[in-house]
DNA sequence: TATACTTTAGTCAAAGAAGGTCAAAAGAGG
DNA sequence: CCTCTTTTGACCTTCTTTGACTAAAGTATA
């Protein structure tokens, strides 16, 4: 193989074939180690090969005992539907809009009732309380976060 | 596990579980000597792990025949327990201080994982691009909204 | 009872231990 | 050459551990 990068990524990706759950947590500076790399080449590695959208999710923590975690999800059908409302949102969402695509992912059953109202109550404009254009631009940031969420969690 | 931290917060959750009533009471010099770590240490793990917001209360009392107690606040009812909740959000509200609660009433299962990380994702700093201080203000008032959803929606 | 001593627990800040960011330098391919 | 990707390292942020100092409560003593 050609690149550290890709040495790294090969064997991140053993890992958690191994590994029975397709979860890994591994220390960021062992593996610079065992590689004899420097640290934020862990970084690069995961940002460019373990994103959402590659299907991993990644969490982290600093400090004694800090860590890096990485989980495999397997996007569920759903996902060109949430992609395609993606689309729809843009940078910035009106509370209608944001009304609309909440109801149409109850409809498609990508949220249950519950989720759509607690959805709803964090786009609401009395919970947004800034002005306009600024309120439909963080609308929709919160919306699309919301639906990333959605794409990566399993039921 | 990880850190003594992390192990002392597991001890300290088990004898609560382990206890009927959800009180468990300590010698702080006891546990330090057993765990073999500085006794302030014990006050760290109560500090980051034990607060309100994760739903715990905490007492203790200095001299001879001193302890530190923690009881796991009693959720009563849905409502209290919300209401309580909502008390301790206030004007504002840290991203910290609201992931604890979303941990929390994840634990008294008033919400769902998925919820969970839902409600996570719209409190969440990378979404609400504002400046501070108004963002822990913007976060509050989304998480009351939706916890008004919540005590208010038949599962 | 007032005072001194002992036994606990609390506070706080410094040091230590991870991981994160960002941009410059280096390399690879077209 | 030009562009895109990879490598590197200086600097940053967060979380944990440690210990010196402080505060409070009980106990013995004048």
């Amino acid at each position: 193989m050609r690149n550290m990068s890709d040495i790294i990524e090969q064997y991140l990706k053993e890992l958690l074939a191994a590994s029975d759950g397709e979860v890994v947590e591994i220390k960021r500076a062992f593996i610079a180690e065992k590689f004899d790399c420097v640290p934020s080449q862990l970084n690069y590695v995961i940002k460019t090969r373990f994103t959402n959208e590659h299907g991993y999710m990644v969490e982290s923590k600093r400090g004694g005992g800090g860590y890096i975690r990485i989980t495999k999800v397997e996007t569920h059908s759903k996902s060109e539907y949430l992609a395609h409302l993606k689309n729809l949102i843009g940078p910035a969402l009106s509370q209608q809009n944001a009304q609309h695509i909440v109801q149409s992912m109850f409809e498609n059953d990508v949220i249950t009732l519950k989720e759509g109202k607690i959805i709803n109550a964090a786009l609401d404009r009395e919970s947004l309380m800034i002005e306009l254009p600024f309120r439909d631009q963080l609308r929709a940031k919160i919306l699309l976060s919301i639906i990333d969420v959605i794409l990566y969690t399993e039921e």
